[in-house]
DNA sequence: CAGAATACCTGCGGGC
DNA sequence: TGCCCGCAGGTATTCT
């Protein structure tokens, strides 16, 4: 479920309770993942204090003096904050507990989510090397995009959606740029205009700020560390709203398949 | 090489 | 009520 304003919402929300913390004990109650969690995560985590707590792309990072944890909440994955002991639901396959009991509990129904320790520099691990720039740094430009758009047959929301061209854009929010931008999703890559390319950096920056604004969006399961869900739903103009009337034209929207994802458009206001 | 399909896993809603 | 199907926020891996 989450993007990349769902990860960022998560790590704002638990960087106050584990900045510069002791990890006093790690519980695991399902190690398959999406990888297996390293089966000596407990020697490797107990003992070390969280450093500094990052995010890459959809990956959040808790660094400390000797390696680094990288954690990613795949499609249904969240992070809560517990500040007394709570019974654990099916799904709370991790808690990572630090002093005062504060309990951090990954939860994940879907089990894509990932739990893996580096030694390495974040630049050099398999998972993160390859992967692109930040929409919201300043790499992600219209010169950037509409460069690496060249040749490329690929539709461009597929192309938005791979992390190697740009990171973080998920089917919600490309959905929502696209239409935002009035581009048709099915658009070949090579095909954007100048002008269309310049559009749609400057939309995706915009949708994304603004849904970290809000504290992400929740479709169903999406919670914060505080168990609260997200308010950027109510923005959604197109995504989920197949056969019901655009809100800037009133045609009924339509939807079809683009690399398995469900995509939604308006045929009128598109192109 | 690019681009598309597949795989991982659980839960939910709709149709019968 | 229950079964079967399709669908869901991601992305590495495998295919054509």
């Amino acid at each position: 479920m989450p993007e990349l304003p769902e990860v960022e919402t998560t790590l704002r929300g638990i960087e106050p309770y584990i900045l510069n913390k002791k990890i006093k004990k790690v519980i695991i109650r399902h190690y398959q993942l999406r990888w297996p969690i390293p089966h000596n995560i407990q020697e490797i985590l107990v003992g070390k204090t969280i450093k500094r707590l990052e995010r890459r792309a959809k990956y959040l990072l808790f660094k400390t003096s000797k390696g680094t944890l990288i954690l990613h909440l795949g499609m249904s994955g969240s992070i809560r904050i517990l500040t007394e002991p709570c019974l654990p639901n099916k799904h709370d396959h991790v808690d990572l507990e630090f002093p005062n009991n504060i309990i951090l509990r990954f939860t994940d129904p879907r089990r894509f989510g990932a739990l893996l320790w580096t030694e390495d520099t974040i630049t050099s691990h398999p998972l993160l090397k390859h992967l692109g720039p930040e929409p919201l740094e300043k790499e992600f430009s219209n010169a950037y995009l509409h460069q690496i758009m060249q040749n490329k047959n690929t539709p461009i929301k597929s192309f938005i959606m791979d992390n190697k061209n740009v990171v973080g854009v998920g089917n919600i929010y490309a959905t929502e740029a696209l239409f935002l931008a009035k581009i048709h999703p099915k658009t070949p890559a090579k095909n954007i205009s100048s002008q269309q390319s310049t559009l749609l950096v400057k939309i995706i920056k915009q949708i994304l700020r603004l849904a970290i604004k809000k504290g992400g969006t929740t479709l169903k399961d999406f919670v914060n560390s505080k168990g609260n869900p997200g308010y950027f739903s109510q923005h959604l103009k197109v995504y989920g709203r197949a056969g019901e009337p655009c809100l800037e034209c009133n045609l009924i929207l339509d939807s079809f398949k683009i690399g398995q994802r469900s995509t939604v458009y308006c045929g009128n206001c598109q192109h």
